[in-house]
DNA sequence: ACGGTGACACCAG
DNA sequence: TCTGGTGCCACCG
């Protein structure tokens, strides 16, 4: 466990904690939330640094799930050794629904925390 | 302090 | 449309 994050990590999980359920923000957008105007990919880190071994306890903390690339689609990570699916399972449990092509519409799901919801 | 690395984003060909 | 290369910023050895 990590006990005293650095607080960079903090704000991304702070920002990602903010996702809605049954919506997916960008890398980017957690990025911007979380103060980093360009740190997409230290929201990837941020993530990637959850123990795999907990990803099923962290998504019920942080709904890390919910965060995908500006594409809408599942970032690949080594870390679960291609094993994507259980973002997509998550997300489908949450109504999330994927295209043809695996790809999830962000017009459609994508959450916009300036426009806000409902 | 330096260089390498990374679950990204953007531009050029 | 897709692929490759560059830029971003923070973590690690």
């Amino acid at each position: 466990m990590n006990s005293a994050p650095h607080p960079t990590r903090q704000a991304i999980y702070a920002a990602v904690q903010q996702i809605p359920q049954g919506k997916v923000a960008t890398y980017g957008q957690i990025a911007l939330l979380a103060g980093i105007p360009n740190g997409a990919r230290q929201v990837g880190y941020a993530l990637a640094a959850l123990d795999g071994a907990n990803l099923i306890a962290n998504a019920q903390n942080i709904p890390w799930q919910r965060v995908v690339n500006r594409h809408g689609e599942i970032s690949y990570s080594f870390s679960r050794g291609g094993g994507d699916d259980l973002q997509r399972v998550l997300l489908e449990a949450e109504g999330i629904e994927f295209s043809s092509s695996g790809t999830i519409d962000m017009n459609r799901w994508g959450w916009q925390p300036f426009a806000e919801s409902a």
